[in-house]
RNA sequence: GGAGCGGUGGCAGAGCGGACGAAUGCGCCGGUCUUGAAAACCGGAGACCCGCAAGGGUCCGGGGGUUCGAAUCCCCCCCGCUCCGCCA
């Protein structure tokens, strides 16, 4: 959520800063004039509360002087006052209200290093491995190679669970637990390991900005009202939720293994062989909480983390600075990595670094006390993934298959394939 | 699912109709002492909102209610804990 003030100071700032990301802004005027509204309510409502604390204190002090006319002259003073003062408390309550649910859904401001362009442009910072020359083996879909070495079984994971849904098997399957282990494994200096619920509450959805917007996105569960969530992202940032850290614990910097839930609502019908997108698929993520100046030097850590982790498996892959109209909702800056896929011949997103400024922890009320200082500050959350399966496995069959069709093991997955080079 | 207990400042924890934004302890900040530190002692400090400021207001899980006045009484909800039952 964005600082309210901002729109009272700095209105026309708000308004370009916004208007990069190409959305209609006229929701912003809307809300600076309820706020002005609510303001003078509220300045009201203080006002008669302040009177009939006033008064009641009289009544009190009569009452012990046994002066009991004087005391119930008062009281019904007071009694008239607190009607009116009823009254603008619904309408400042109600402009609140109002003021909230609009706020809830305007994004975050990009940053000024953002690079400006529309949904489908982006800036190429660089590209690994693009001297690369491929060869006919390589070119076949890890749908193919899924099903000629029998390590995908798409018929029974729809008989399992309907379209969308993947089923992986023998070294498919192994694949991935070693891929997961190897990036837990990578980040474990640094990085404290959690596994969260990954069904959360609406709060939870709410402060990393999945809610209330893209509701059609994630899955409900109606009974008990909780969500399955779409990304570890999630239930870390509201570990701090309602926390005032001290700055000396900062940064705290997590990494999560979870399972991903999509409901890719508006996607049906795309992508629909192989792993590319599926309703459910298990990530390793990284993320922290640090202060504004710490953020930075974090967001470099968390893209080189990712970044060094592709390159250890032989993954060709390309980093895009994001433009601001493809910015997430609650981004102010995002990194994308793109691995490539020779066999479907397609540049595959596999993580997005992001700087969320205080963006989060302002829906998530998530503070910090700077040293010495006083008063509470919003912390920064930035987060990226290290490793998603459903985007990895692809990369890594079809870049290491080999002329007689079995998959080379990258040299770092080994330990984790009981010493296996390749995979059958 | 049944029964009981509880949710108060950064943390722990008192208070149970008016003088309570809230004792006390820990932690934190400043000072005295010390070559320095620790200890001890003295002092300070809650968060949030409105306001240029002076100042005002809100906040004792959330929401309603009673009352001139609610942390305190009543109702509903949420969350947590303990015991029993069920269960991977």
């Amino acid at each position: 959520m964005l600082d309210i003030r901002l729109l009272r100071t700095d209105l026309d700032a708000v308004k370009a800063s916004l208007s990069r990301r190409r959305i209609d802004t006229s929701e912003l005027d809307r809300v600076a004039t309820l706020d002005v509204r609510h303001r003078r309510e509220l300045s009201e409502v203080e006002r008669l509360r302040a009177e009939i604390k006033r008064l009641s204190a009289g009544v009190g002090q009569a009452r012990r002087e046994g002066n009991g006319d004087e005391a119930d002259r008062l009281a019904g003073e007071s009694r008239a006052l607190d009607v009116e003062r009823a009254a603008r408390e619904v309408a400042a309550d109600e402009l609140a209200a109002e003021i909230r649910e609009v706020m809830l859904g305007i994004p975050n401001l990009p940053s000024d290093d953002a690079p400006d362009g529309g949904q489908d442009e982006h800036v190429l910072l660089r590209t690994v491995g693009a001297e690369r020359v491929w060869a006919d083996h390589q070119r076949v879909p890890h749908w193919d190679i899924g099903a000629e070495r029998g390590w995908l079984d798409p018929e029974r994971a729809s008989r399992i669970s309907g379209a969308m849904f993947a089923l992986y098997r023998g070294a498919g399957a192994r694949l991935l637990r070693a891929l997961t282990q190897l990036a837990l494994d990578r980040h474990a200096d640094a990085w404290e390991e959690i596994r969260p619920p990954t069904l959360v509450r609406s709060e939870t959805m709410l402060a990393t900005g999945a809610l209330p917007k893209f509701a059609d996105d994630a899955y409900h569960v109606e009974r008990d009202d909780l969500w399955a969530i779409p990304t570890a992202e999630v239930p870390l940032t509201s570990m701090h939720r309602d926390e005032v850290l001290d700055e000396a614990e900062l940064p705290k910097r997590y990494t999560a293994y979870t399972p991903c839930y999509r409901r890719e609502a508006g996607s049906a019908g795309r992508d629909t062989r192989g792993t590319l997108r599926t309703h459910e698929f298990d990530k390793v993520e990284l993320m922290a909480w640090c202060t504004p100046d710490q953020a930075g030097e974090i967001h470099a850590e968390i893209l080189r983390r990712a970044e060094s982790l592709i390159v250890d498996l032989g993954l060709v892959y390309r980093v895009i600075d994001l433009c601001t109209g493809d910015l997430s909702f609650s981004s102010r800056r995002t990194f994308d990595i793109e691995v490539y896929a020779p066999g479907t011949d397609q540049w595959l997103e596999v993580s997005s670094v992001s700087w969320f400024g205080d963006f989060q922890a302002r829906r998530g009320n998530a503070r910090y006390k700077p040293a010495g200082g006083k008063g509470t500050e919003f912390l920064h959350t930035l987060n990226g993934s290290a490793l998603a399966w459903s985007r990895i496995w692809p990369a890594i069959v079809e870049t290491h298959r080999q002329p007689d069709g079995t998959v080379l093991v990258p040299e770092v997955l080994r330990p984790y394939l009981g010493g296996a080079d390749v995979l059958k």
